[in-house]
DNA sequence: CGCCGTATAGTCGGTTCCGACTAATAGGGA
DNA sequence: TCCCTATTAGTCGGAACCGACTATACGGCG
């Protein structure tokens, strides 16, 4: 049997839970602060609605209503037992086994031809502009947590992404020279 | 206005068309026959859905039904001119515009603390083999599409993943080697 | 002290996506 | 010739996902 549970924002949702209780907004919230909103999808309909499927799949119980002032009422959630077993397998298995996702890059440069040689190449060398102003803003977020005696194991998605960023920018501009030199050749069907 | 369609299997689609008419299940087994299943999700549900989307949006027309012996009805479409520039439009812009992706992979790692330094080695060396294989599988399949006279940029995006994988590959053994070597800090409330 | 912008907290209806299922035919072997 | 399997072609109901929208409360300023 398949995991019953796909959406990645359930892995958040359940490492702030383990940290301590909270109610969903706030998970939001906490997440929004540490830059995880580059990680997760955090889109408020997905997130109450994942709390929901958590909750009747038994990784995560409310535990109390509050009302606090005349807010309205927050429902708080904790991790189970359950859920922190359950937990800890998925991300075991998310980083063992690779899965196909499907980029939309990667369907558009399927379909590169068509662009012709010169705005292809053009494209190419603006998306490498774009991803470079990433990489400097990934360095920058880097600098600032570590500057502020931070552990990096707690960016170390960014260190991450900023190396496959790296590795994509190398490939548009080394692809984009190839075209410029005539060393890639272009079909004439298209 | 953001665009109308964005499940880039509808990218898909219109690449074909842009060839010759077809009808949707020709469509799934073209894409199968020329490697295209692991650059997008062929499901025949969402085929059909986003023949039927194309087609409301006049960027493709049937252009026939046709019955072949006893088989059912077999509705054929083809692109339209609105359909052959919003696909340049569309790839263009795929190309030149990184958008956010939230691979599962960068989620799992943002979490990797929670696996503890051994098993989060393990993990990642488990990761980097298969990620071994799926290169070599990269490399078998444009070995052979080079061999049969076939021009490079049908294989492009195949190229493209090869090398996203190399650099994914370095990415976990460099730091499994980290984490073996204590150079990367495990925190304690993990 | 009334007004306005921002923060808090979440709802809801629609679209998209998925994959198990249906159904008919062609082809091959016993 | 009859059955079995593979191939052809597509349907359908439900799950997942999205994001615009609602509603209240707080704080500061003129």
């Amino acid at each position: 049997m398949p995991r019953k549970i796909r959406n990645t924002l359930a892995l958040a949702v359940l490492g702030l839970l383990l940290e301590r209780p909270m109610h969903p907004y706030e998970m939001a919230a906490t997440l929004r602060e540490r830059h995880k909103g580059s990680t997760f999808k955090i889109n408020p309909g997905s997130l109450y609605d994942t709390v929901e499927a958590l909750a009747k799949h038994r990784w995560i119980e409310p535990v109390e209503t509050v009302r606090e002032g005349n807010r309205p009422e927050r429902t708080v959630y904790a991790h189970t037992e359950l859920g922190r077993q359950e937990f800890v397998a998925w991300l075991d298995e998310l980083v063992r086994e690779p899965v196909a996702e499907y980029p939309k890059f990667v369907a558009a440069v399927s379909y590169l031809g068509a662009l012709g040689p010169d705005r292809a190449a053009d494209a190419l060398e603006e998306r490498a502009r774009h991803l470079a102003e990433r990489i400097d803003g990934a360095d920058t977020a880097l600098a600032e947590t570590v500057g502020k005696g931070a552990p990096r194991l707690f960016m170390i998605e960014v260190e991450f992404v900023r190396h496959a960023w790296q590795a994509e920018l190398d490939w548009a501009r080394d692809t984009a020279a190839e075209i410029r030199s005539g060393s890639l050749p272009w079909p004439e069907n298209f």
